[in-house]
DNA sequence: CCCTTTTCTTGACTGACTCAAGAAAAGGGC
DNA sequence: GCCCTTTTCTTGAGTCAGTCAAGAAAAGGG
């Protein structure tokens, strides 16, 4: 616990950041969720922090993106997503239906991975690439609307779907 | 002119969308404009149209995406843009500066074109890939605002940067 | 030309995020 | 340990893109 916290300050303080509390406990959150968004994030902080303030923590993203100990992603038609993970030029998986990310390693190696045969002109420094489809939860619950939709196929069960946030 | 007009009203009926003016208003504005933000399109439609609403630009737009005919995507950082052309799986490349975004044809071909190695139990449908950078423009502003701030190198110009949107 | 359905206008509202000012905390120097 | 400067956080207002809902207007088949 106290070794955890150590860990986080020295993080910090090699960022050149001073250490606070918001910070530790945005940090501690970002460890347990590594694609949380800033809501989820001012939630999750109070509970251990209740006088957490939204704007802290949007103040205190910037500053890890800024130091380079946070990345943001900002997946099409969804609030921003922050990680720790930074450095290796990763890549996203997201689901359009309940929006959870799950990392992918880079296929080809440093960043940008990728380079377009006709840039038209542009000097190009990153290749973003987000893979959209559907996760495994929500593979699982559709086949399971379907059966129930269309009991012959698989009535053994008679499972329902859950709605997964 | 006429012609035109026709050719977009054909173009909706194919796509089982009645014909309204401001249909053919914002088809006109994307075929002139084609990565135009909501508000853009507003903007230079109510030129030719004054009393288009916003809120049936939003409506017009969500028809063409849902139709097939338009495309929209949403570089971090900005709203929503769209486009006309569709169904060939093209990239995009976006200036950091000034937001300007350039198409770029997919190298590898068909959607999903890239695959990656462990796809956690996704199943994937498209690949999305953002190339970020410096656009021409920005490069050669970037290059004079240097330039008037060591002399030394470029002096011979004496050009000035202007700021660039 | 009429009638039904779709679409558009008007206007209120939401969610994510930003800006600004003053209060509180961090951490180096003593 | 205490003080002082700088950074950071809290509080509160504001912005921007986009959504929701209800009634008016327009499209297009009969």
């Amino acid at each position: 616990m106290v070794a955890v916290e150590t860990t986080w300050a020295h993080r910090l303080r090699e960022a050149g950041l001073r250490v606070t509390r918001p910070r530790l406990s945005v940090l501690g959150v970002l460890a347990d969720r590594p694609h949380a968004d800033a809501g989820t994030i001012v939630t999750v902080a109070r509970e251990l922090h209740p006088s957490l303030s939204p704007q802290a923590v949007y103040g205190v993203l910037e500053a890890f993106v800024a130091a380079g100990i946070a990345r943001r992603i900002e997946p099409a038609g969804a609030p921003a997503l922050f990680e720790l993970r930074v450095g290796d030029n990763h890549h996203h998986l997201v689901c359009r239906s309940c929006g959870a990310v799950a990392d992918v390693d880079c296929v080809l190696g440093a960043a940008p991975c990728l380079a377009p045969s006709d840039p038209a002109g542009f000097v190009i420094d990153e290749a973003e690439v987000v893979f959209w489809g559907s996760c495994q939860a929500c593979q699982n619950r559709d086949r399971q609307v379907a059966a129930a939709a269309d009991p012959v196929q698989l009535e053994e069960h008679g499972t329902r779907g859950g709605a997964g946030a």
